[in-house]
RNA sequence: GUGGCCUUAGCUCAACCGGCAGAGCAUCGGAUUGUGGAUCCGAAGGUUACGGGUUCGACCCCCGUAGGCCACCCCA
């Protein structure tokens, strides 16, 4: 064998063993989508960088340092184009939602996607610089409701999938009105405390104030006393807070409110909340987030519009659901086809066919291997079934072995599919 | 982007002080005289991550590169 090339950096395969898992969770996600009234819209895997700078903001972490850059050449010419694998998908959606006109459609637009996400930063266990995410937006509709509705929706996922133990984690940042007087307090209480504060804070407090409270490295006992969202919000805002948190009260939902949900990316307001497992805070491993943001659309050059979403991590629902010890599954049970006769191979193939037409899914052995060998291949590929044919029996008749229960009878052919969906 | 630990067969790991690279599992073939998971026999699988250095001789010591893991930063 020759040396293999490797995967880059940050990147792994999809094996066929992780398949069932994935394309369960996948179709989880597909499905309450549409359960929930969502409608569905796919947007490039790259855009122009300068959607991502002003959307995202220079100063978030995504522009700053992890955006993945692509160049264009065609024909082993440069094209003088550069652009960015997106690392988030809300602001690709709000730019194709302005670039279609989408405001003029009746009611709110819900929107679904699922897709791959790029973001240049260090590898790390169930971090990667490739990886999946399932995001859902509303754009158009202001109403705390909606911000509820989302967050159930969340948790009813991650149920779905079997991930037991979310916790959402909430939180208001205000808005337009009130912000500036949040960042004003937050820059005059941690202007104060310079000295206590890292490098690393100390140029976060310049540029995105907010994100110094985020921080491992804050000192815990002026985290404590630092100024808190909640009592910074105008009154909208405060009203708009407290409805969310009644409407998730009244669903039943697990949620706590935590001022230090801020979120990486410039264009949030109000509403911000991130899932977890309960326990597992401390190891940056949020299974998802999202917020509120209505200021985006209006910052991208439309009108002024509301709107709200969040991202769910594939990889980390599939990841979280294994180490809970759940087994996802999906599709229908392997059949093999087996022949006693190993000449009448054309037989083996009809019989595979006719089952397949039937929507079964099956594997024809095409060995001359004895029988016996060929149903030890048929359970070691995981065939819950076998259908033996043989010729020595009469027409339209073969034999149907449960490999689990040892289990087997003649049949008709065409009463397989009945017996086995059973 | 910063720091620490690590890399030997597909997987999990051995190989004494620097002295001929091995095992288990998995895979494939055969047997157990025409119905699977057991058992037995056999085969295949290696540039010891890659490149350089020291040495009579390097999986082993030194340097570099790549990749993985962990802690930061930040998130999914």
């Amino acid at each position: 064998m020759s040396r293999p090339v490797s995967a880059p950096r940050g990147t792994r395969d999809l094996l066929p063993k992780d398949g069932p898992a994935w394309s369960r969770v996948e179709e989880i996600a597909r499905d309450l989508s549409s359960r929930y009234g969502f409608d569905r819209i796919e947007t490039p895997l790259f855009e122009r960088i300068e959607l991502f700078s002003r959307g995202l903001g220079e100063s978030s972490d995504a522009v700053e340092k992890e955006m993945f850059r692509v160049s264009g050449a065609a024909g082993g010419v440069e094209e003088q184009s550069e652009w960015a694998l997106r690392p988030e998908p809300t602001v690709g959606i709000v730019r194709a939602y302005l670039e279609h006109g989408m405001h003029v459609l009746p009611g709110p637009q819900r929107l679904w996607m699922i897709g791959p996400m790029f973001r240049y930063d260090r590898p790390q266990a169930g971090r990667f610089r490739q990886f999946v995410q399932w995001d859902v937006e509303v754009i158009g509709d202001p109403g705390p409701m909606v911000d509820a509705e989302i967050i159930e929706l969340g948790h009813r996922f991650y149920a779905e999938a079997g991930v037991t133990d979310v916790i959402a984690y909430v939180n208001s940042i205000g808005d337009a009105t009130c912000r500036p007087g949040y960042r004003a307090a937050l820059i005059e209480y941690f202007g104060a405390h310079e000295a206590r504060l890292t490098d690393d804070s100390r140029r976060r407090l310049r540029v995105n104030p907010l994100r110094v409270l985020d921080g491992k490295d804050l000192d815990p006992e002026l985290a404590a006393g630092a100024p808190r969202s909640a009592d910074h919000l105008c009154d909208a805002c405060r009203a708009h807070f407290a409805a969310v948190q009644a409407l998730l009260d009244d669903l039943g939902v697990r949620y706590e409110v935590d001022n230090r949900i801020v979120r990486g990316l410039d264009y949030y307001t109000r509403t911000t909340f991130e899932f977890f497992v309960a326990g597992r805070r401390g190891q940056q491993q949020a299974l998802g987030g999202g917020g509120r943001y209505d200021g985006l659309v209006e910052l991208l050059g439309g009108s002024s519009t509301p709107g709200i979403g969040f991202g769910i991590g594939i990889d980390r629902t599939v990841l979280a659901a294994a180490e809970q010890g759940v087994t996802l599954t999906a599709g229908t049970p392997l059949i093999a086809v087996v022949g006693a006769d190993t000449d009448a191979l054309a037989f083996r193939l009809k019989v595979a066919a006719i089952l397949r037409e039937e929507g079964l899914r099956v594997r024809v052995d095409g060995s001359s291997r004895k029988l016996g060998r060929q149903l030890e291949s048929a359970a070691k590929l995981g065939a819950r079934f076998a259908v033996l044919v043989d010729p020595l029996l009469a027409d339209g008749i073969v034999i149907l072995r449960d490999l689990e229960a040892s289990e087997q009878r003649e049949i008709r052919l065409d009463e397989v599919p009945g017996a086995i969906t059973m």
